[in-house]
DNA sequence: GTGCTTTGCTAAATCCATTTAGCACATGCT
DNA sequence: AGCATGTGCTAAATGGATTTAGCAAAGCAC
């Protein structure tokens, strides 16, 4: 019936010692004078008990809980949250803490709302995730924890985890230069607003710098710029069609997957083959990635990777207040002419 | 520097009143017998310092932390766990809780491990989710909260929450019948073990029965029936083209959507038009089914009202312990001929 | 043997909210 | 007046760990 749970009273008492040695011997603490023979009697009688801290305890004198909050604005339209839930998981799971997940919505009552939840619980640190990289609005609160920003930035918290678009963008471009494309590429998802950084996402303006030096350098230009505000399948569609009424390019550019998707469905009814007639890059490396035919060369968002760098740099010692700039591998499929192999390919030297 | 976080204690001293008080007014005990002034006085005096209660504190004195488990196999591997998460999560935060998320890979130490740094924190349930219905190893450890299997069983735990495979089956034969289809309808994605319920999941074996039962209902059998042992893309296409080759049918029912997806590319390349030449039914509404052109109709999997209902069993009365099978939602779009218009439609009286 | 340091360990305070037990006073009844 | 009952509130114990302050015995120097 009642068997309660084994406390370090209950420990000590069996090692014949006080809850002090105990605590000190459990805890590991370095300079104890407690002798050889302690310690043993005490993990012996912990491990015979099966005793298991109890962390509220511990969190209300300690105010650490070996807990963090990861507070996103959407978990569910995600083939992007779950990436970066995963990654800090990971990498918390492996710092031994344990991570409440928090969704907002983006509503700023949801927002200080589960900040408060968080800090209430003593949580040793706080993430704030974006689905799409942006200034993320924190709400202002006091907050007494480390703060890391991830696929977001905010001028009150330097910390911040991002994908490397700028090199991305640039990667791009290389692939196809390097597959031996030279001439009348279209860019496909052109966004005058979001090149500037005005809309959405300040990084995909660095994805556009990145493809643009990159053009710039291999004395390339796009023989069309194909804009749309919306980086979804039927704006591919749509567009690639209108485009392949006045000309047949050689390669496309997509800024996206789920672009690059559109585009392959006009392609085909075209009765065009990628990738002889056509070749494609684009950027994500979404599921859908790999299950188009040909599988389509993209220039993957490292999701997991971001996650995973959060926690780490949450946990951290809290030094550079620089943004983190994860790369972004480049995953090689059939949707470019041959030169290189099919699959994925880690990011290169370079 | 200083400001330490304001106590319990401080609301009492600024409203002129025993901690008692406060903490009896504060947490709405419904039984006592102080006066409504002193119940405006500790009101008031809270919100003006800002009091927020130490969780620590209280979860250790009263063992309740107003806080729950999700112990998922896979978060990753989703399109699956994002929706049972944000489900939860919603339901979660309508109820105060809050969720740990914890990660178990599947392998047995490391459910071990989060079932005890689970109970450590005093959570006040657990949900076991499982990202293909199964059942489900639960370590075994003494439990003492209450347990929702979550997309899959178990033999200890009896309250799960599982998807109405078997009125999805029903219904996913009901649109092709109902759309005028009484012929030549291949099956697509048969699979011997996974009929029995030997392979992966016992749900999917109520859905094929729901599907052999319909179609016996309607006086129709399927005139061919393809089988493979995974369900994705490539596998869809391999087995369509094959059949292509010996026989045009009517419609493909197919059992989730990648299949579909698969076959879409197969039908595509030998110039078939959906869905005058061929209709398509699938399961699941992955994000996928709607970036098909025309849009995929789809009998789709309810992940987020089951991570919903998986929470609300959780917090709720402990009752019932039978499996509460939500039901599966229809998903209209082109890939069957009119008769119906498009957008999504909540699942029917029948 | 006196005085100082080191070694090995512990008593008690502390973190903060909840809850039990019960006090002091007022009211009602006879 | 005497006793029971009700009202409004509080002192103190409690939960389980960490941590501060410090005690007793042993070792050492001279």
């Amino acid at each position: 019936m009642g068997k309660k749970r084994v406390t370090l009273a209950d420990v000590a008492r069996l090692a014949g010692l006080s809850t002090t040695a105990a605590s000190m011997i459990l805890t590991g603490r370095p300079d104890t004078r407690l002798s050889p023979e302690a310690h043993k009697k005490v993990h012996d009688a912990a491990a015979s008990l099966g005793y298991r801290p109890n962390v509220a305890a511990r969190a209300l004198r300690t105010d650490k809980s070996r807990s963090i909050a990861f507070i996103s604005d959407y978990v569910a339209t995600t083939r992007f949250a779950s990436g970066l839930i995963r990654g800090a998981l990971s990498a918390a799971e492996e710092a031994k803490h344990v991570m409440l997940v928090l969704e907002t919505g983006g509503e700023p009552a949801r927002e200080i709302q589960a900040v408060e939840t968080a800090l209430d619980r003593q949580v040793d640190g706080l993430i704030f995730a974006a689905m799409r990289a942006r200034e993320v609005f924190v709400p202002d609160l006091a907050i007494n924890v480390p703060v890391v920003m991830l696929n977001g930035t905010s001028a009150r918290f330097p910390n911040s985890v991002l994908p490397g678009e700028y090199e991305g963008g640039r990667k791009a471009v290389e692939l196809l230069v390097g597959s031996g494309i030279e001439e009348d590429i279209v860019l496909l998802g052109h966004n005058a607003k979001q090149e500037e950084g005005l809309f959405r996402s300040e990084t995909i303006a660095r994805r556009f710098m990145g493809i643009r030096d990159a053009m710039a350098d291999a004395g390339l230009q796009f023989s069309a710029e194909l804009s749309c505000w919306n980086w979804e399948p039927n704006f591919g569609y749509e567009l690639t069609r209108k485009l392949l009424k006045s000309r047949r390019p050689r390669a496309l550019l997509c800024l996206n997957d789920r672009l690059a998707f559109g585009a392959y469905q006009a392609l085909g009814e075209a009765g065009l083959k990628i990738p002889e007639d056509v070749a494609l890059v684009s950027f994500d490396n979404d599921e859908l990635a790999s299950y188009l035919r040909p599988g389509l060369t993209t220039i993957g968002l490292p999701h997991e990777d971001m996650g995973r760098r959060a926690v780490e740099l949450l946990l951290g010692p809290q030094e550079n207040a620089q943004p983190d700039l994860v790369p972004m591998p480049v995953v090689v499929r059939g949707s470019l002419p041959a030169a290189l192999s099919a699959q994925s390919v880690k990011p290169p030297a370079t």
